[in-house]
DNA sequence: CGCTAATATCAACACGTGTTGAGATTTTCG
DNA sequence: CGAAAATCTCAACACGTGTTGATATTAGCG
């Protein structure tokens, strides 16, 4: 194989964005310190000194990377907002498309989430004491449809995130309040997916369309 | 086979004791990727070749640091059995307590979730999102109490926590269902949340203890 | 054309990493 | 005691990292 060409090439520029793609892709695949600047460079097509060049840094790269689309935002502003009937799900339905339906707004999104976790076999502990612990362990004292476990799932979820927000990412309003009044607020709110009432049980249910 | 107990025998083997606390508080605290074997070994007192000699290797030394003290399985566990009235406050407070209260439950409990989180700025990102762009939108809709910004809190963490045991974690259980089914699934969850009925408003209520 | 600025590659630096082998020191046991 | 084994340190290897300076090629413009 001869040697690459030096130089600008000829035609458009589109090089930049191959760069911040490929840097979007890798750090939502593989984290932040895994994801290395000669990998974006080669998934480019080009060398890493010339990403350095465009981006004077690798923070500066990632926090490239990390601009949320404005409408991602809006979108989920907006389900907060109508009648408090159905609130819930409208605000969980708009959350979940925003996140992981649309890849315009999910790409950055995920970028951000996955490139603070390390993709080491951590997640996969994670997986498996979620799953065999948290989950096996509850369903021993429960129901064993499809439906008990989903809803076993979801609530293991939702504790973990609110750990996440209180102990790792240190959300303000999250991590400073005592740990009897999150549990009280949080318990509310997983009574009713533990204990559904009628109107909201069932599993293959579809949401009102 | 009789245990022939020749060479040198630990007996002081706080070293050992050492390494391991070393490195789960290491882990802990910086993540895996972000932790070094050195470091490690200068915080327990040792040279990092003896780290070498006592855990195989890196993920060998994880590993041993991963272990979750039965004690927390089963104290979890516990909660699940019981009466259906208040399960869900139940739930809550037994996993809290042990993620959060007890040091001896939640320093490998923390290790392993902080293990995979890095500590870079990418935490901070993610605060500053869920701060500033999450909450503050919902809370524009919404009345402006502490209560009711405590509320939109805990909702939110629920809800990334959703998004980490699906895109990150990938929970069997909950990544398998349709995006609509969580959506209705977590929605009812959230909308006792979001619109609380009366015996389970108020701030500073205190759980029944 | 000539000039400047933007692209692009290459080689290398300084550093930190996990890991290893040799060897010193101490303890245990026949 | 003397041998064996465990504990521990030291020095170094091989490698990958982010980053930098020099240099080549081209595009745009007067």
């Amino acid at each position: 194989m001869p040697a690459p060409k030096r130089g600008r090439r000829p035609g458009q520029n589109e090089t930049r964005q191959a760069v911040l793609e490929a840097a979007r892709a890798r750090f939502a695949t593989d984290g932040f310190t895994a994801t290395t600047i000669r990998r974006i460079a080669a998934d480019a097509g080009v060398d890493a000194a010339l990403v350095m060049q465009f981006y004077k840094s690798k923070d500066e790269l990632f926090g490239a990377v990390m601009s949320v689309p404005p409408e991602a935002l809006d979108r989920m502003t907006e389900a907060w907002k109508g009648p408090a009937d159905g609130i819930g799900e409208r605000v969980a339905q708009a959350f979940l498309e925003v996140w992981e339906r649309d890849p315009r707004t999910s790409a950055p999104l995920l970028a951000m989430l996955r490139g603070t976790i390390a993709r080491d076999q951590a997640a996969g502990h994670m997986r498996d004491f979620i799953e065999a612990r948290l989950m096996r362990g509850a369903a021993a004292h429960l129901r064993d449809d499809h439906d008990t476990r989903l809803r076993i799932g979801v609530a293991a979820a939702m504790l973990v995130g609110i750990i996440v927000a209180r102990c790792v990412v240190q959300v303000p309003t999250v991590a400073d309040e005592s740990l009897e009044t999150i549990a009280a607020t949080a318990g509310a709110a997983l009574q009713e997916l533990l204990t559904p009432t009628e109107q909201s049980s069932g599993t293959g249910r579809q949401p009102a369309s």
